[in-house]
DNA sequence: TTTCTATATGCAAATACTGCATATCCAATT
DNA sequence: AATTGGATATGCAGTATTTGCATATAGAAA
């Protein structure tokens, strides 16, 4: 499912126009991600916790060509499930 | 930040009451969750991927007791980043 | 108040990560 | 509706990182 068919969906959960439901959307992304951005973390019950991870710098491997090369610290935004939405993939 | 929290502020943006700012969401996660039962995976551009990861059983450990334990095989929801929502944390 | 979640622990195995080319798939524009 | 530019998936090798177990506690959320 991509973000078009998801808008759509959602416009028929909640009766809006679809142009309504992607803005709908687009702003609770937007509210996900300034938060994160400002290293904050946000807890969903029931659903799950976005972070920000950092990932220390490390050395790597060009697995073409076998060279050692090194990889820079970066920072990654992960997904940590909740007890319930791993439940449901589970019984 | 959690649900509460990141309501009132969809609220706020949206020009919602708290109550709908809420049902708004839990449809949208209701949504995107009922996609990942079905086995499909579900692509926001921009933004990232949640898709349904299967992993292995395998051998665990209790590491109070040290004891080895048979871990079943399970499934886990995952989140991959998209490449936009990267660079706004590696830049 | 009562339920949910993070944390901490040791350790084996699974998985992610890297560059890059190709193939596929989307989104947006015409 | 079709085209196209951009984004993403895949595969590869080897190492680094994560995962997940049991369980109690602390802290936060409903």
């Amino acid at each position: 499912m991509n973000k078009k068919q998801l808008v759509v969906k959602i416009s028929g959960a909640l009766n809006l126009s679809k142009a309504d439901a992607e803005r709908t959307f687009d702003t609770i992304t937007n509210t996900i991600l300034d938060a994160l951005k400002a290293d904050d973390s946000v807890k969903i019950a029931g659903f799950g916790t976005y972070k920000v991870a950092k990932r220390k710098a490390r050395v790597g491997r060009n697995p073409r060509t076998g060279e050692q090369i090194q990889i820079a610290a970066s920072q990654k935004v992960k997904f940590l499930p909740a007890k319930a939405l791993k439940e449901v993939f589970n019984r």
